[in-house]
DNA sequence: ACGAAAGTACGACGACGGTCAAACTTTGAT
DNA sequence: ATCAAAGTTTGACCGTCGTCGTACTTTCGT
């Protein structure tokens, strides 16, 4: 099975609130979902500014992939990454907001 | 130093968001807020209902006050517990309601 | 004064999660 | 065909966190 060229993604009605706030409290994968709030289209893997190798940057995004935050499929080499904002506000109103975007720049 | 008597609580707007995702990725905590938030007055440490043990409840309601989300004060030998809600809304809007108040019974 | 009730403090223990390096796979370009 | 680029997988390491039992402190009632 191709499953690495072929991710499950999760259906968002299915995923616990627990699984989301466990995704949501690593500081490097809010940075993940902030950066790709912030940008006018979907991001490579490679693409983001991260602090953190190759392989642990694949396991945060497996991670929020499977929190059902991020959609990810395959363009030739690169995997890109897209937000399931609107899917996942159904699912968790104002969720995405009072994490993400409240967390942006903690500097007061 | 009755540290114990005269517990520290933050300033809420000195909190940061990391802080308080830890506090309330631990489903223990959620309950503890939420059984709060459902309850007409404060209610005492052993007014709960908690799966854990006194010595762990003492733990999870130190870290909710850590992290500005409950006020605790002693009346005769029992500690109380009231929710810091308007304050944090003021800090964190719209984060104790999508996290608390939609995790209320994962049944869907 | 004494004892019970309500929590807290202190270690200790076990599990889980973030981290990395190294080896591997797949795709695209030369 | 070969090689480089982009990620993934695996295995290991280590720190942190939730958990408990025990001992201790403080307060209230008798």
């Amino acid at each position: 099975m191709d499953a690495g060229r072929n991710p499950h993604h999760p259906d968002v009605r299915a995923i616990d609130l627990q699984r989301v706030l466990e995704a949501l409290v690593d500081p490097v994968r809010r940075s993940i979902l902030a950066q790709l709030s912030d940008a006018p289209a979907d991001i490579a893997c490679g693409g983001f500014d991260l602090p953190v190798s190759k392989s642990t940057a694949t396991h945060h995004f497996r991670v929020l992939r499977e929190a059902g935050l991020i959609r990810q499929y395959y363009a030739g080499t690169s995997r890109m990454n897209a937000l399931r904002r609107d899917e996942f506000e159904a699912v968790f109103p104002g969720l995405f907001d009072a994490v993400v975007i409240a967390g942006r720049v903690p500097q007061g």
